[in-house]
Formats: structure tokens, C-alpha cells, sequence
DNA sequence: GCAAAAGTGTTTCATGTACACCCATGT
DNA sequence: ACATGGGTGTACATGAAACACTTTTGC
């Protein structure tokens, strides 16, 4: 391949895979894209949110904005997922409607994908339809635009993977949640299902996850008592096991 | 802040954070940058080999060429770390600079960050030199160019990590090793010791670091065994353990 | 009182950790 | 023979997995 010294017709782009859960079922937003649609364009009905990214604003302000339009919310979690590069992921008829629909004359885009947790509620809901998105669950996302089914499909893997090392799935939870819709999310995310009794043992000997005065009420069931996920009591639980785990021999001595 | 909508005088830039070893120390390959010295730059005598991002090549292959002119291969491990994307992360002279160098008139430069792991030998450290780079112990790491402490500190962190999940050992070592060996590198990587008992018994209990015939030689004490990495058996037994650690429940049923 | 889901306890097994001794080689 | 680092074995603690029974609510 002849290397093309010619650096400057290159756009910075923003994907971010949003994931919201509604107590049931993982939601993933999704936009309708109406004004990207062509012919010859393997753009499909819904799109990730995204953007390309305005030359003063870095990654993390690019996601904000994004957010802050199609779920009104600044302050939600979000991190880095990957980057995407190939030259030719967006290409032809799609590369002219992009640079159409962004007044720019670039010859390739360069995506950096990110993850959101949100905490889904009834108001985001609407929001999101007022303003051309929509709560999706994962499992019945069909064809999306561009290559984002292959960025989904990361971004899902992804999650199951942190789930096991980060308390990612408080950012997913409102401030008072059962065990059971706890277990719920984590098995959406995994995709297989807990043993309901080891999975309360292991959570409650966490230390981090701590029961509340309430309980649940017009259930036809004992009700289940409410929890929360005290992030102090986590982190220092994180520090004490950073220490266990990187335990320098007894003996060892000083050196680095 | 005032969003600039000017999407095209960015340009994309990798920076690779290349490890070796020498059965003793953890090294990293520097390299000197007289030639964004100046006046006003906050570039200081080394720094990561990196490049920018021709229009139609993609990361990959960007950071492919800038191996290949450091150290003379090609296929090599290489993977994806971050992204830096503060638009004043390189400004004022530094960016004057570089915009010099590539012969372009960008305002901001976006780095996606790589790791890479080589298999060190003489031929390689020579070769660098003949380059105007050099392979440096990770420890007596000095001042760097922009931003690329910082870097190297994520990359560290990001192999300790790493290493505790995949099998990068390997692609530091000669294809036959010692125990000891690999117990050095590790230590190394990880910054502390391990009992060398338990971690003999953890490597070979592992089932896919099998021994050869050969010992070593010349040496005042009882002499080594040489070791090998079975990748397709890691790949298998790999596989086993995603079974085993995605179980589903014994009567769980069908469904997703 | 019956269904339905919450909540509690026990036994077993695998894995990690700490630690002590014997073995092969060069000098 | 002895110093040096390689190699082997054992006892103990900790945590995960499998599994059965009691409790509280609405109807």
C-alpha cells in the first residue's frame, strides 16, 4: 500500500453506547436517523448517538454534549471503550452524507467509542422520543447504521466484562434497589442466570452494599428490603484488596 | 465553553509504548528527538516512537510502520491502550513544531496510544541505536517529550493488569525460558517478588507451559530446565475456563 | 390456607498461601 | 566438600459451589 502523506482531511468522531436498565430488561439508545438516509447508503433506521468532534472540545466534552441532547443529563458515567479506524468504515455514498450533513470535506472519519450507564426513568423515556431517540432492549436490536452492531456487540461484551471487576451496575440502578432486580441486571448483562442464594451471600458480605429502613410494598410476596451501594465503604474495600492481592513476599525487602 | 463547528484541521497520531526484555530488567524503546528540539518546547530529550495517521492507512498499520523503523519487524504484538484527546495536550511551540515536521496546518492532534511487546535481543538494541533510538530500563526513566510520562505510567499499569489475564509473558521471552526466568519478568512487570515455590506450581499446573529437553549450561548451580508456551493449548484450556466461569445454572433452562 | 418470592444455613471442594527439605552442578 | 540456585511436597486458610428449609406477604 503507498503511504498517502496527506494528514489533514481526517475527522475525529464519537460513538457512545448507552445503556440504561428498566428493572427488566437492558435498554440500549438508539437514534432514529431519517436525515442520513439514501440511497446507496448502508445506513439502516437507527444509528448510536454520536458526533464529530468540534476542534476545541476534547473526547469526554463531545460525549457530554451528546448526552446532554438526547437524555438531558450532563452527569452520567461514562469511559472509553475503543477506537475505530479502518479507513473504509465509512466510505462512499455514506462519507458524502456525513460530510453533507456536517458542512466538511474529510476523507475518512476516525470513531472513538464510548460507554454510558444511565439511570433510566420514566421522564428519559420521553425525553429521548421528543428528541428522535428510543429505549431499546439489547436483545431485539435488529440491523443498526454503519458498523455500529459491531460496536454494540463490543460495547455488550465489554460490560459483562467489567461487571465482574468494577460496581458498574449502581450507575444502571436507582439509590434503592432490591437483591432480586440487583440479581435481574446482572443476569441481563451476563446473560445466564445466578444461584439466588450465593449470589445474596456474595453481595452482602461485600461490605459496600448496605439494607435501608424500607421495604417493598404491594407485592404478593414477602416483600424484599431495599439496599444501597455506599461508594466510601467500596472504595476503601478496593484499596484493602488492592494491598492483599499485590502482597510482596514477607520477606522481601525494600527495593521498587 | 464556545463549540468551535470546524471538523477538519484535526489530525489523528499514534504513539507506541514498546516493552522489552532482557532476562533481567523491563525495558522500553525511547526515541531521541533532536529534532523537535527548540526553544519554548516543552519537549524534552526522548520520547515515544509515534507517528501521524496517513489519510488511508489506519491505526494498525501506522503503528506497523513506525515498528518497522525502529526496530526492523513487522510482526509483532501490538494492542490498542487509549486515546489523549486534551486539545491543548500539544499547543503553542510544541504544536508549531510538529505541524513543521508533517508539513500540515493542523490546530490539535487526537494520540491513540498502543503497547507493544518484542522478544529483545542484541540485534535489535543495535539496530535501534542505528535509528536514533535506544532501549531504556522502564526504571531510570527520565523526562520525556509532552505528555509520554504519563503515557508510559498508563502502559505500565495497563500490562500489570494485563498480565494477570493474558498470556503477554510470552511475547517478551525467547521462545525457551527458565522458571526463573519468567518469575524475573513478572516481577518485574508487576513490581513486587512471589514465592518462588507457589509460582512454580502455578506456572506448570497451568497445563500449557511444557518442558523441553534442554537444561541449562554452565552455570554453579543445578542447572534449569528450558520451558516452552503451548498457545493452542492455552487457546483450549482458555476456552474451558469461559465454560466454567459463564456457568449457567444446573436447571436453568433455555432461554438467552 | 395457599401461592410466591424473600431470606437463612450447611457441607463440600478447589484454590491460594506459607513454609521445609532434597538435588544437581561448578569451583 | 561446599556454596548456589533448581526442584518437590505438605499443612492450613480462604472462598466458591451445590443444595434444603423457613418466613412473610396478598388473595
Amino acid at each position: 500500500m503507498q503511504i498517502i502523506y496527506q494528514y489533514d482531511k481526517q475527522a475525529i468522531s464519537i460513538d457512545c453506547v448507552v445503556f440504561g436498565f428498566d428493572g427488566a430488561a437492558l435498554k440500549v439508545l438508539l437514534v432514529r436517523c431519517k436525515r442520513f438516509s439514501s440511497e446507496g447508503s448502508s445506513i439502516g433506521n437507527y444509528k448510536l448517538p454520536g458526533s464529530l468532534i468540534a476542534n476545541n472540545e476534547n473526547l469526554d466534552s463531545a460525549v457530554i454534549r451528546v448526552m446532554e441532547e438526547h437524555i438531558g443529563m450532563r452527569s452520567i458515567y461514562m469511559r472509553q471503550m475503543d477506537v475505530f479506524s479502518d479507513p473504509k468504515r465509512i466510505d462512499g455514498e455514506d462519507l458524502k452524507l456525513v460530510n453533507k450533513h456536517y458542512n466538511v470535506d474529510v476523507s475518512r472519519i476516525i470513531t472513538v467509542t464510548y460507554i454510558s450507564l444511565v439511570k433510566l426513568n420514566s421522564q428519559m423515556i420521553s425525553y429521548a422520543l421528543k428528541n428522535g431517540a428510543e429505549w431499546i432492549d439489547v436483545d431485539s436490536v435488529k440491523r443498526l447504521a454503519l458498523d455500529h452492531n459491531d460496536i454494540l456487540i463490543k460495547a455488550l461484551n465489554h460490560i459483562a466484562q467489567q461487571l465482574q471487576q468494577e460496581p458498574i451496575a449502581f450507575e444502571l440502578l436507582p439509590k434503592r434497589f432490591t437483591i432480586k432486580t440487583l440479581r435481574t441486571l446482572c443476569e441481563a448483562i451476563m446473560g445466564f442466570e445466578f444461584d439466588s442464594r450465593n449470589f445474596r451471600k456474595k453481595i452482602l458480605s461485600s461490605g459496600y452494599i448496605i439494607p435501608t429502613e424500607e421495604k417493598e410494598v404491594n407485592v404478593s410476596h414477602k416483600p424484599a428490603l431495599f439496599y444501597m451501594f455506599d461508594k466510601k465503604l467500596y472504595e476503601r474495600e478496593a484499596k484493602r484488596r488492592f494491598k492483599l492481592s499485590l502482597r510482596r513476599l514477607p520477606c522481601a525487602g525494600g527495593g521498587a
